[in-house]
DNA sequence: AAAATAGTGTCTTTGAGACAGTATGAC
DNA sequence: GTCATACTGTCTCAAAGACACTATTTT
C-alpha cells in the first residue's frame, strides 16, 4: 500500500522553507477539497461531475468524479475558501448554499499517496446555467441509477454521504429553497421538497409548516403564467433554515 | 502570516519518495487530528484537556488544548484510526462512541504552517478512569466557565462546535447512554440527558419516548442501593441511536 | 362558463407534557 | 408502618395529515 520507505522521517517542503525541525520531520499527507454540487435539472435532483483526464500518470483515467483538487496554500486562506474557489471555477456561482460534510483520509483512497479530502456540499439554483472551465468535461447527472459508478477515488461513498446529509436535512430545514431562484412560490417550494424527498407532501400541512416557521417571507409580488397567480416568497434573511419539527413519517 | 516563499513550488517528501512530479509539486499543509472527549465527572458534563509544553519552539506554551496531534502516515491507516489511537493513548478506552465533527483548515490556525485538523468527538463512560500517558498533564474540566480559555490554536471554536453538536444530537438521539456504564437505569439515563441539556425533563414523557424508540433493551437485572430497585437497561445492539422526535421545547 | 391552479377551513390523529396516582423495596 | 424512589395512568394540548372547500386567474 504505502510505498514510502518506513525507515524514518523524510524531509518536507515545510522544513526546507521554514527550518522548523519538529514540524519538518512530519511526513505530510496530500490535502484536497471535493464538492458535491446539487441542483434541480429537468425536474430531478442532480449532481455535477467532472471527467478525469487520460494521461498515463492520471489516477482513475476517464472516470467521473466530484469536482475538487488540491488545496493551494498560496491561494486559499482556508479550506472553505478553497471550496468556494473551485465552485466558482466550475459553475460561476459565487454565493451558493455551502456546508462542510466532513473529511475522509486514509492510506489507500488515492493511489499516489496517503491523502485527506475535505468534502463540502453545495446547492445552486436551478435557473443558473453552468459552463465548463475548459479544463475537464463536466455534466449534470440525476441522482440514482444514472450516476456513472464507480466514480474515481472513494467518491462513491462521498456522494452517498452528501445525498444522505441532504435528505436528512430536508426533513427539518428549508434547504430546498436554495435549489430555487431567489424568489419562488410555495407550490414550487413544495415541488422541490418532493423531488428531494422522493415522496408527496400534503399541501395544507406543508404551507402551515413553512409559514409558521418564519424561514421565508412574502415579497408582495406574484408569479403569473399558470392559472391563479401565486405569491412569491424569498428566504428570510436571518433564518437559520430551521423548521420546527420533522415531516411525520406515515 | 505565511512565511513560505511564494516564488514557486517546493519539493516535498512525497515527490522524493515516490517520484511523482505532479503530486510532488504540491505544497502540503500539516495534517492533524484533535478530539473532544466528553464524560460525566462529578455530575457535570466535562471535557478532557491536555496542557502544552513549555519549550521555546512550542506554539501556545502551557496553554490547554484538545488532545490531538499529527497524523502519522506510517502508523495510521485512516484519520479515524488516528483518532482512536490518540484516544487510547490518553484514556485507555478502546471502544467509545466516536464521531467526526468536521475539519478546519487555514493558513493562520497554527503559527508553524498552513494546517488542517480533523476533529472528532468521543463520549466515554463515567465509570472509566483515565490516566495520563506521562507525556503531558491532562485534566477533566466541566464545560462552562471553568474551561481555561483561551485554548491553544483555534481549539476554542472546535470545542464550541463539539458542544453544539453534542447538545443538538441529544435532542433526537440516545447519545447520553454512551456517557453511562454499559448497564444503566432509566432514572440514571434521564439524569444524564438533563445534565447535557441543562434542563429538567418530565419522567413519564421521557420513559415513554425511550421505550417506544427501541433504542434500549431490558437486561432483566435490577440495580439495588436506592429505595425501590430500578430495572437495568443497555443500548440496543442494532439501534442507530435515533429517537422518533425531539423533546418539545416549551 | 369551464378548467386549472392557489390557497383555506375543519376534522382527526398522534404524541408529548403535566401531574396525580400506584408499586416496591430500605429502614 | 413510613419514606423514598421507581414506575404507570389519564387528561390536556399542540401540531401534522386528510381532505373538502373557496378564490382567482386563463381560456
Amino acid at each position: 500500500m504505502k510505498k514510502i520507505s518506513p525507515s524514518g522521517p523524510v524531509d518536507t517542503a515545510g522544513s526546507v522553507a521554514k527550518g522548523n525541525k519538529l514540524v519538518g520531520a512530519i511526513i505530510r499527507p496530500l490535502v484536497t477539497v471535493d464538492i458535491a454540487i446539487f441542483s434541480i435539472r429537468n425536474d430531478a435532483l442532480s449532481v455535477l461531475l467532472v471527467q478525469r483526464g487520460e494521461g498515463p500518470e492520471e489516477p482513475f483515467p476517464l472516470r467521473w468524479a466530484l469536482p475538487g483538487g488540491f488545496v493551494h496554500v498560496q491561494m486559499d486562506a482556508t479550506i472553505e475558501a478553497c471550496a468556494r474557489r473551485k465552485l466558482l471555477e466550475k459553475t460561476g456561482v459565487t454565493s451558493p448554499y455551502l456546508e462542510q460534510l466532513g473529511s475522509w483520509g486514509s492510506a489507500d483512497r488515492d493511489p499516489r499517496d496517503w491523502s485527506v479530502t475535505n468534502v463540502y456540499f453545495a446547492l445552486i439554483a436551478s435557473d443558473l446555467s453552468t459552463q465548463s472551465d475548459g479544463i475537464a468535461p463536466q455534466q449534470w447527472f440525476p441522482v440514482g441509477d444514472a450516476i456513472p459508478r464507480p466514480l474515481a477515488f472513494d467518491h462513491d461513498r462521498l456522494l452517498d454521504a452528501a445525498l444522505k446529509r441532504l435528505r436528512d436535512k430536508v426533513e427539518y430545514t428549508v434547504l430546498p429553497a436554495s435549489l430555487l431562484p431567489v424568489e419562488f412560490t410555495l407550490p414550487e417550494l413544495q415541488r422541490t421538497f418532493e423531488i428531494v424527498l422522493n415522496r408527496e407532501l400534503d399541501k395544507s400541512a406543508f404551507r402551515t409548516r413553512m409559514l409558521s416557521a418564519n424561514v421565508i417571507e412574502e415579497t408582495g409580488r406574484y408569479r403569473s403564467g399558470s392559472r391563479r397567480p401565486a405569491l412569491l416568497y424569498r428566504l428570510a434573511e436571518d433564518s437559520a433554515h430551521q423548521l420546527p419539527a420533522t415531516f411525520r413519517k406515515n
